[in-house]
DNA sequence: CAATTTATTTTACTTGTCAAAATATTTATG
DNA sequence: CATAAATATTTTGACAAGTAAAATAAATTG
């Protein structure tokens, strides 16, 4: 079981310990994976480890370079390839500039792959050598049957992404939801490595959640649920890009606050929010007012996540800090005021900036998840 | 595997169809749960029974007089109490009027197994012949602990309710919050008998939600989830009976619109919201624009839920036609304005009266759902 | 009545898991 | 330094859950 992940490092006791299962089936289990070279024990360095006596736990993990795995995501403007081991490790990255944002099915898997050869030539290596891609796109997405209902970097709707990629990949590509893979990477690499119920909230054009229950991702029935961005704050409100009216994200996405910005100033003054921040912050009250709003209108819709799941742990997850403006404490203690009060803590709300790559190790995480999964699948099948 | 229950009646073979586990596993199981009395053979009346040839499946069913269980509900005028068998099948029912709506724990125990001991009595019974106790409350509860943080129905916060039930009842008493317990009623027996994943709202004096995950409720991590009453759609909006604004409970709860039409008619005409909806119908127009703000809120509160949960199905159930205005039409199809838009049909919304008993009922699925657990467990410990 | 069909039960085996015993590897102690 | 004590891991033997395949049961069809 590859709950050794989460550890990083563990013994078998441990394993048996977390997982409830018998010292006898960990040593089973384990042999079984060392044999596949999944994982491999590590070798003490220092003799007098620790001042507990008695037979010395030897420490086991994943075998980094058993597999390689690539995460992609397709941005606005650039397309990011990550490659990790199998242990997480950054193994290298690169960005791609692209032409225009939407393209049809064909041309994006086309770039797609062609961007992640390239990433692993400069490490090396080539696309052969992947065990897995995972996929990262914004959109409406049916995971588990790698179905597009709608992406904004696809021109068509309905696309069966899934099956194109498995004729013109060599490995398997696994495709979901942006925002629920950067709640994957959160799960397997980020801060809640060892929780099992927790949101993740994106903010950045749009806004985006990840749900993960129980440990797994939900998803919904048709795999379009955890819509943050686009649940109604106000009736007949801002109109979003979606098209309606009310939404979140349009109170809240970059786009929405630069609109409004711009709407009174009359003149594009302002390229991007985190100049309009720095205006706030240099006491402008237009840009006060502007982000002011956001913050409150965010605040909401945190409070309504704490209200409809009391969650563990919620993350704000974000890319890069121009959008620091939305990981104020003032918004996290707004939000607690409109949680519904009881006397026991309320589930903590974290800031959690992970760089560029954010998206892309999404992907890789969940690739990686998959990658692991096959394989365990495999062995036990490979043992008749 | 009681997933006899679902279907009612129902042969080996397509239990073993439905799990997915063998024929032999069936009847081992099966064998197992006939001799403990929990199931039993239905005796085919007529030999000619359908056409297929072969040796005639015979069909399966709970076996009803097995267990007696009672469910309560503490409203805020009656309580009400109802005793099924555990087929499901409705025994005996009483209802009792309530002195105070708020009483201390203490209280609060003695009256409620008062009630069910009148109500055992009442059908020729006594308290002592019920295998289990379901209690329904209004309020934050965390159920796996019997855990009251706060309910609308006790003068005290933070109640260790199952505790003091324990030390008082014959038979174990099982709690919850009232809408969780309706959308376990929906699922046992109600119109989502072989779903999965579902929501269930409740509309009354509050909003209430109940969240069913992988057949599970989902109640969060301190039981204090599905809130969605008290989720916010209008910044700094209505004042809520929780203390804060904008909740959605604010404006589609009964004490709400009342609250609005009397505002402006600066007298009590209406005594409840059926007769204001009766109002509307013969054309007031002022009744009809309170009445229509609470259906779009409601609307957008619909629209929410399906956004970040996309589940099979969304029910909305209530126990009294007195609030048929926040059941129509118009307002399942301004919620489908309202949702992200994909080509696939959207989750279904059904409108599911009950009748006066649906919270009690509630309680008692609940309890039956628990018993049934605990006898399994109790049979598999006996077989060693 | 025999042949056929379908449902259920029995039998013999596989698999996953564990408790208990055995073994391995260390520190502490006289 | 040998031995005892402590702790981790592995081996062994057994059990429980589940299955495939064969056997049995109970109907229909011709």
């Amino acid at each position: 079981m590859d709950s050794i992940r989460s550890a990083g490092e563990i013994a078998r006791i441990d394993i048996a310990d977390a997982t409830g299962f018998s010292p006898a089936t960990v040593t089973a289990i384990t042999s079984e994976l060392l044999n596949a070279g999944l994982i491999e024990e590590i070798i003490p360095e220092n003799k007098q480890s620790q001042s507990r006596r008695g037979r010395p736990r030897v420490a086991i993990k994943l075998a980094g370079r058993s597999h390689l795995i690539a995460g992609v995501k397709l941005g606005h403007k650039v397309i990011s390839v990550l490659v990790l081991d199998f242990e997480g490790q950054d193994v290298v990255s690169q960005e791609f500039p692209i032409a225009n944002p939407r393209m049809d099915p064909a041309e994006f898997v086309e770039v797609m792959l062609e961007a992640v050869s390239k990433t692993c030539e400069s490490g090396g290596f080539t696309i052969n050598d992947l065990s897995g891609i995972g996929l990262s796109m914004a959109g409406l997405i049916h995971a588990t049957d790698g179905f597009v209902h709608w992406s904004s970097s696809l021109t068509e709707r309905n696309v069966d992404m899934g099956a194109l990629m498995e004729k013109a990949s060599p490995c398997p590509v696994f495709i979901d939801n942006d925002a629920n893979l950067v709640a994957k990477a959160e799960h397997l690499f980020g801060v809640a490595r060892n929780l099992e119920n927790f949101i993740v909230i994106t903010i950045e054009h749009g806004v985006g959640m990840g749900i993960i229950i129980d440990g797994k991702i939900y998803r919904g029935i048709r795999g379009c649920g955890a819509e943050l961005g686009h649940t109604k704050v106000q009736l007949e409100g801002a109109l979003c890009q979606c098209g309606q009216r009310g939404c979140l994200e349009a109170y809240v996405g970059d786009y929405a606050i630069l609109r409004e910005a711009h709407s009174v100033l009359g003149e594009e003054i302002h390229e991007d929010v985190g100049s309009l921040y720095d205006a706030a912050n240099n006491g402008d009250q237009l840009a006060v007012s502007v982000l002011d709003r956001a913050a409150r209108m965010l605040a909401l819709g945190l409070a309504n996540v704490v209200n409809i799941f009391d969650p563990e742990l919620i993350i704000l997850a974000g890319a890069q800090m121009s959008y620091r403006h939305l990981y104020e404490d003032k918004i996290i203690d707004a939000a607690k005021q409109q949680v519904v009060q009881i006397d026991a803590e309320m589930p903590p709300i974290r800031v959690h900036a992970w760089g560029d790559l954010m998206w892309a190790k999404g992907a890789a995480a969940y690739a990686i998840d998959q990658v692991s999964a096959l394989k365990v699948r495999e062995l036990s099948r490979n043992a008749d």
